[in-house]
DNA sequence: AAATTAATTTAAGTATGCTTAAACTAATAT
DNA sequence: ATATTAGTTTAAGCATACTTAAATTAATTT
């Protein structure tokens, strides 16, 4: 498989676990930063493939081998991040950008090789469930996305999903690290922000920011 | 920068600094395992680019740029080498499979990374030197090949430049290991052979494997 | 229901990196 | 000096992965 045909299958994968799943072609397209006309060219010739399930003008999906595929680049990426993490100490930032480009060359063999070294660990540092290889993926469901958290309860904070280095930046001055309490004041449902407290600091977050920060409720009264 | 292209100007840069250097367009393509139409066609492309020197019917060669592009490819590949030996225990033949492909998608900066996680080595386990930044390159003058060693000295093995599984399954089933002393007992210069004596063995050698083998002279008397 | 708008597809074109087959050039042998 | 042969180039063609522009379809508005 090249690049182009990872990621292609790797958003249309990370967009449908959404709970808002959105694959509309020209949503990919949006994403991976590619015309709508080089979407469709790519959506026909990977079901061609037997990979994504394509209809015109209809979303798209993934086929079961797709889907084996999307999950076998995910844990490769989440294995590097997790080893350049612990080895040479880079920022969570940093081993994301690493792992978007080891991920694509990275042998079944090594995957688990490095899997064995950190000794089978079920998460990244940013929080993120490592597929097996065999396609499973443990998924906590006791963490919701802090934009669906209710207002007056403590959380704390059990997974960072976000990628850019703005994003990374943001919660570590914020303090928002994987493991802190975070008290949600408000939603602001029609600006679509956030009210939190933490550390004794009053922050808002906007939607993007709190859709890319999983939280556990902790005060079960 | 692209895999092909990685992969061709490293091609003609190992070919260059052989004793023997032989950059003919053929030789090019049957390492690279392309046709001699493809070799035609990338070298021009990347004469355009200003990596490689391309003059009709002549041996291809590097321009500045095109060497300092080789010596970044191979400082990573043999960075991962060196690393994933440490920190993985992969087997000699393992870490150059590995590092072949991943050389081609690591950042100079994670790169750097590693290699001050090493401490700044000189060579990688296979004794093969990595390039710095800057395309350094610390080459131990006093190694020669095991096809060129005199007969009736004692050698000690600095370096296993080879690359197939089968080298290196030859070379350990053989006791041929980086600091192991070799007997050359005798070179078959017509049969192009070389019979050496390690831990109490008698070993003949074809050209192909004793061109791969540096070895220092040991008894200087 | 018709018109507008948004989304998608089709068409034509490009660069990369290959292929095979035919043409040509350079080196070698007679 | 000429013929052979080895090496290289040219030509035509293909798959991948994109682009822009035009045509078409689907969804929405009036």
């Amino acid at each position: 498989m090249t690049v182009s045909v990872d990621d292609f299958i790797k958003t249309i994968y990370k967009q449908s676990i959404l709970a808002k799943a959105d694959t509309k072609l020209s949503t990919i397209s949006g994403l991976l930063n590619i015309s709508n006309a080089a979407t469709t060219d790519m959506a026909r010739r990977l079901a061609r493939k037997g990979l994504v399930i394509y209809i015109k003008y209809k979303p798209l999906s993934l086929t079961t081998a797709g889907n084996k595929l999307a999950l076998n680049v995910l844990r490769k990426h989440r294995l590097w991040e997790a080893f350049l993490y612990q080895t040479l100490s880079l920022s969570l930032y940093e081993v994301h950008r690493e792992a978007e480009n080891l991920e694509h060359f990275t042998s079944d063999y090594l995957a688990g090789k490095i899997e064995e070294y950190l000794g089978n660990p079920e998460t990244t540092p940013h929080g993120a469930p490592i597929p097996s290889f065999n396609g499973n993926v443990h998924t906590d469901s006791s963490q919701i996305l802090l934009s669906e958290a209710g207002a007056g309860n403590i959380y704390e904070v059990s997974r960072l999903s976000g990628s850019g280095k703005d994003f990374f930046d943001l919660c570590k001055s914020g303090g928002i690290i994987i493991g802190a309490r975070i008290w949600v004041e408000k939603q602001y449902r029609l600006k679509k922000m956030t009210e939190i407290k933490i550390n004794k600091n009053k922050i808002f977050l906007n939607e993007d920011i709190a859709n890319a920060i999983y939280v556990k409720k902790l005060n079960n009264n």
